[in-house]
DNA sequence: TACACATATAGCAATATAGCAATATGTAGA
DNA sequence: TCTACATATTGCTATATTGCTATATGTGTA
């Protein structure tokens, strides 16, 4: 049940939705994330530590950096399923639209010079 | 996108997806499934009025009673798509297990006679 | 070591949610 | 009409959630 509702609660953040529609695409790095949703940064590590603890992402480092991809296998079903939706349920959002076209865009090395 | 995240809060409450576990196995009224998950009656009907806002539920009276089941064809697509794995998941969970047993137990008729 | 940068954590304010008791509304039957 | 019962609504408190700023931690490089 723990799991379950974990996995709900994870995607009743209209920005955590956002999120995992933009890692369908590619991974990203907390400062990518930050840059595309335009949250604090601190705002962003909560949210991905919600998505990580509820098994719908993971991180890998490299160098400071923190990347952040969608879960391929899972110890968490639901986490699972729920992904597999995801590919297919709101690519005709026009703010999911707006945001995957950003992900794409966005560019770690190019974050600061702006 | 609301309606996505409308049906993820729903199901983000273990009251909420108990009440749609025994619900999977008949029909119950508000005073049956406030038995059965011993809270108050208006607080039933609030869970009640948000899943029935989500699409997976559907109600219908009997004199004074109001009927609450499962939303059989809803005009939310991912209310559908939750109901249809929720006949499967969680089915193995202790909490769960008890509360279909009492779902099948409780009748209206004998609620204030005891 | 010192600095720059990326990320995480702590602490706070505003808001949302879940519970309750009290009360209003609706229905059936005397 | 009056009463009993089932449900919904209102208004409240406690807690959870989401955002922020400030600060701590970790990493790479001079």
């Amino acid at each position: 049940m723990k799991d379950f509702i974990r996995v709900m609660k994870a995607l009743s953040d209209p920005g955590r939705v956002k999120i995992i529609k933009m890692l369908s695409t590619r991974e990203l790095c907390v400062c990518e994330i930050t840059a595309a949703l335009r949250l604090a940064q601190p705002t962003i590590s909560k949210h991905m530590k919600i998505l990580e603890d509820a098994g719908l992402v993971n991180s890998s480092k490299d160098g400071s950096w923190v990347n952040y991809r969608l879960a391929t296998s899972t110890s968490n079903q639901y986490a699972e399923a729920m992904l597999t939706h995801l590919q297919e349920w709101l690519a005709e959002d026009d703010e999911i639209k707006k945001m995957i076209i950003t992900a794409q865009k966005v560019n770690r090395l190019r974050i600061n010079a702006a």
